[in-house]
DNA sequence: CCGCATCCTTCAAGATACTG
DNA sequence: CAGTATCTTGAAGGATGCGG
């Protein structure tokens, strides 16, 4: 068959086929707000109304909700003080790391070709396209 | 688990108050066909039509925004070859790539961990029975 | 065979106000 | 302080038909 790059024999068999599974994670992590909850938690726990204003943009329901779908999955931690006035903090559990480890290089490669996706945005026709035979690009 | 803290430190410092780059590019992979196209690209190029057939699931309409949106951005190529029938390729560009490689852990982890999740969201279910004893924590 | 245009439905997400 | 409840909207996505 074809003679596969190094690269991708690191990566092994790439799950094209399981759709599923990587509509899984991108349902789960590819919502609005819950990697960007999960990176904020990075370097330790945080209480809602710190949470609140680190993500800057979401709203309390928003919020709420996601903190509450990334609790019940098990990625972050939900401990509750009982005092006056009352403190809820949150914290990254085990495999919410293993989560933001993984989703480290896509936020790094975000950082890095941000800008040239811009660019090739703006530049909505690019009239030069490859030289191929007779290429015929319908409008 | 194992947190290693090289891994840590390879990724530097996390870009949580950059919420903007995460934005965009979950804006764009996040999108519910965007990472399921390029992922079934990764071994070459391939027609409209297989396409169709692969991501499985995906309407033509869908397939061609989402096309378009990834040749905008420079991550896929699309070759338009004038015959009869028509005959159209799309292949990821290098840039396409990087993200592939980059997405690629994302992936893994999904796969991996896909499973857990989904016992985690289970065990949440109040309705199925009530009057649980115990289980004080949180919340 | 490729893929664009139109219509329509659904649901995620924002705004706002209220409670324990 | 830490949520919950309700309303509304706008974009994503599906179905279908036509056009090159």
């Amino acid at each position: 068959m074809t003679t596969e790059p190094a690269a991708r024999e690191a990566c092994g068999r790439l799950p094209a086929e399981h759709g599923d599974f990587v509509r899984q994670v991108l349902d789960r992590i590819g919502d609005k707000w819950s990697l960007l909850v999960v990176a904020n938690l990075h370097d330790g726990a945080k209480r809602y109304s710190h949470l609140h204003e680190l993500v800057e943009g979401i709203s309390q329901r928003m919020l709420t909700l996601t903190l509450s779908q990334l609790t019940q999955d098990g990625l972050i931690s939900r401990t509750a003080y009982a005092e006056v006035p009352p403190r809820v903090e949150y914290a990254l559990t085990p495999l919410g790391e293993t989560l933001l480890d993984s989703a480290v290089p896509l936020i790094r490669w975000a950082s890095a070709n941000y800008g040239t996706i811009r660019e090739n945005r703006n530049q909505s026709h690019p009239e030069s396209f490859r030289g191929l035979p007779g290429a015929a690009e319908s409008h």
